[in-house]
Parts: C-alpha cells; structure tokens; sequence
DNA sequence: CCTTTTTTGACAGGGCACTGTCAATCTGTC
DNA sequence: GACAGATTGACAGTGCCCTGTCAAAAAAGG
C-alpha cells in the first residue's frame, strides 16, 4: 500500500456522495440549458433576466443577489443587451450605475422557459419521495453549512 | 397572479434540493481549490494527475475516463507539462497521440493534494450520520439516472 | 466644506469548459 | 494493398466564472 492514501470507510461513503453532487450539478446544468435554449437564453442569462425581473437594478447589485462576481453579470447583461432583452435606464441616486430592466423580449423570454422549467421540476418530483427529498436537503444544507464555516 | 408559473408543492420542496446541489457544489470547488493551492495546482490539473498517475495514457483516452472534451484536457496538460508535471513519451502503437506520463515533481504534487484531502473529507465525514448520508447519496444517484435518461 | 474610504462600471487577463474544423494517422473492409 | 471511415492532436472561437486594476462617483467622517 506505498502509494495508497489513508481514507475511512466514512470518508470513503462521504467521497461517493461528493462525487454524486458533481454529477448531478453538470446534469442539471445541461438540463438547465436545454430548457433556456429554446428561448433563446443560456442559464447564466436565464438567471440575470430572473433577478432583473424583480424590478430595475443595478449590475453590482445583481451580482450580490447572485453571488458572482461583478464582472460575471456585467458580461452576461452586456450580452443580453445585445440581444434586446435588457436595457439601460438612467439611476437619479447614482450617475455611475444605470438601473437594468427588462425589454417585451426579454420578458417574454424569461417566461418561456419558466414555463418549461415549472413543468419539467413538477415532471421529476412527482418521481420524488417526498421525505428522502427533505432528508437529502437537510443534509445538503448541513454540509454546505459545515463547508462555509 | 398573472406571472406566476405554476410549481406545485412537490415541485417547490424539488427546487430546494436544486439549489442546494448549486450550493454545495460550488463550495465543494472552492474547498478543492484550498486543498490543490498549496501543491500548486488546481482541482482541474490536480483531476487530471490524478488520471495519469493509473498509468501511462495518451489525452483522448483521459478525456474519455474524465468524462470531458478532448480540447478540455490538452489545454490542462500543456499547462502541466510546461510546469515539469508531466511528460511525454512516444507511443509505439500509435504516432500521433503520445503517451503522458508524471514527472517526479507532478508525482510529489498529487502526493501532497491526496493527502491533504483524505484528511479533509475523513474531518467532514465524521461529521455526518452514516445512514442520512448513505440516503443521501442514493437519492442524488436516483436522481442522476433519471436526469440522464 | 473638504478629505478619505468605499462603491461602481469598465478594462485586461487567466482558468476551465464547450463546439467546430483540419490534416495526419490508424483501422476495418473489400 | 488500397480505399473509406474513425480517431487524434492541434487550432480557432465561445461562454462563464474569477482576480486585479483604474478612474469616476458616491458616502462617510472630520
């Protein structure tokens, strides 16, 4: 055993579940994006036209709402203003920042794939025991709270 | 409720497990990034170390073991292999794809990363309720298989 | 007020994933 | 052996995420 590393069989139980949210998350990614293609969108913009549906904001703030970079949602909005999906509006409490909104095409983007997406979640829970999904989400949410500390 | 897409309660607990698969996967990156720094690499070099360390092996064969694109690879092993990871030596069964193979300093880098992770999940595993994280996995795993069909 | 600090959008550059294309090479078939 | 099809590494281009830097504007503090 020279080169193999000292694992419990916890850890090795832990490394599969590890292993099992990375597959999950490229899947739902790719899922993500075949429900936003059709509309035109990818999920990265699917998610800026969400929070900018929620009223006029500023890119920083967006991508506080989000959790990415500034940088991140300033690419994605400059894309989807583009595509005539967002525009720019003047902000009277802030010359530098210019508030987003959504477009008529934009809009109605943003509510094509929600409607796919409504009944593509309701299509797999339905698949779903419900109390094995509260328990999974329970101790994902642990985790992720053990991991962020 | 004119804009409101329709997500039945079933859908709605579904979406929680979502966004804690987001969640958790994206702290699961940047945890495995902490792990890979101090070796000098990253979770995508350290991956692919990972591969060649199984043997000597040419980067379409890795890509397909790896699950990704063939560019995906090559472009993380010139980097490799400019930073004296890995190296390359001629394939007798075929002249175009030569074979890669770790170079002393790749092998102590994917040392030094192994260990440092085995202690890092045995830490968070023992963490976790054995029979909640079995569930647990089994249920991403579910939902895996039906995601990919 | 005026100065310092923070915030903001913009720019540059890097990492990691993808697709499409191409010529060279290998493989299977006739 | 020759030809057709598949595979391979390389190149070009895209998407989405990050960090670091900068000047302008806003906010905070004296």
């Amino acid at each position: 055993m020279s080169h193999v590393v000292a694992l419990t069989d916890r850890g090795l139980e832990f490394s599969e579940l590890l292993a099992e949210v990375f597959r999950v998350n490229g899947l739902l990614l790719t899922a993500g994006d075949a429900l936003a293609q059709p509309a035109g969108l990818t999920s990265a913009r699917w998610q800026v036209l969400s929070v900018v549906d929620h009223g006029p904001i500023t890119v920083a703030q967006a991508a506080r709402t989000m959790g990415l970079a500034r940088q991140t949602v300033r690419e994605t909005v400059s894309s989807l203003v583009s595509l005539g999906m967002i525009a720019h509006e003047d902000n009277p409490h802030d010359r530098r920042a210019r508030l987003l909104v959504l477009t008529a095409r934009g809009r109605s983007a943003l509510r094509a794939a929600e409607r796919r997406q409504a009944a593509w979640v309701n299509h797999l829970a339905a698949r779903t025991s419900l109390p094995d999904l509260r328990a999974a989400t329970d101790l994902l949410r642990d985790l992720g709270d053990l991991l962020e500390s």
